[in-house]
DNA sequence: CCTTGACCTCAAGTTCACTTGAACTGGCAG
DNA sequence: CTGCCAGTTCAAGTGAACTTGAGGTCAAGG
């Protein structure tokens, strides 16, 4: 089952076809070929796609993506910079438990003011503490307009 | 120790002074009032930046910030939807664990192609679970240039 | 009193990640 | 053969979150 056409792409996979044209331009998946005009895509896309939305999800931006996983899609990678990236999700998911932790303490405290509850402020502090290193971009997917 | 002026509000927070600007314009946060032009803060704001900047980091964006943190930076908080977010920040962690588990992973596998290695298909399949309800925008603060 | 320089306003510019619109093309059903 | 229309290109637009630039103001030091 060679070949599947963009349209199909976008309905396997949830992403736009606007958004695969987009990504072919920016190197981050390849089509295999044309009929005509339309690219053909070969299935394996669809792992590069859900890598990518993983990436995005992640916090990285498209060229980082485009960095860590090979243009291709293939081995090179640089380990070093997997590792750190790995440090710095670290580094967010800490942040990320302490507000979560944060959230759900301000959804039943009743202080009159969160600043004035010791348990959010020492959550704030806790988070705050990650700050060096902090992480840089990641937008959830918008869903289909 | 009332009244810090914008310059040290940037220092103490690291929040440049256009940044200020533009969160007071947002109504993010607001200046005690002013001295000829120039703004006076409560040394409050730094509390309030701090939980700006954690939102942030967590996924927020400023518009969602503010309608979670009460535009005067009071009470005024709507529980059912903090519950949300923290679910919502619930399942953003979990991807995100599986994501760094799959570049510590990336790191030291020694397959071809990591698309053929079994334990990262395996990472994928689990991150790409948690597709519903995915975050949407979060982005590392930019290091002073 | 006068200069200086930090701060002010307001408009426009930037980056990222896409989306939209206009104009065109070509495989295929009829 | 002839249209249809999904697909194509290319340029421009969008929204979020800031930053930059031009030109103006004013409190404080000399």
């Amino acid at each position: 089952m060679r070949d599947i056409d963009i349209a199909e792409v976008a309905e396997l996979s949830g992403v736009r076809a606007s958004t695969l044209r987009f990504y072919e331009e920016k190197g981050l998946i390849a089509s295999h070929g044309r009929r005509g005009l339309r690219r053909l895509f070969d299935p394996g896309v669809l792992d590069r796609l859900a890598l990518i939305a993983l990436g995005r999800a992640s916090g990285f931006s498209l060229d980082e993506i485009g960095r860590m996983f090979a243009p291709d899609g293939r081995p090179r990678i640089d380990r070093k910079m997997l590792a750190t990236k790995a440090d710095e999700l670290d580094r967010t998911i800490r942040r990320l438990n302490a507000m979560r932790d944060g959230l759900r303490h301000a959804a039943v405290c009743p202080a009159p003011s969160h600043m004035e509850c010791p348990t959010f402020r020492r959550l704030l502090r806790a988070a705050a503490a990650g700050k060096i290193g902090e992480p840089k971009r990641a937008r959830k997917s918008r869903r289909k307009s």
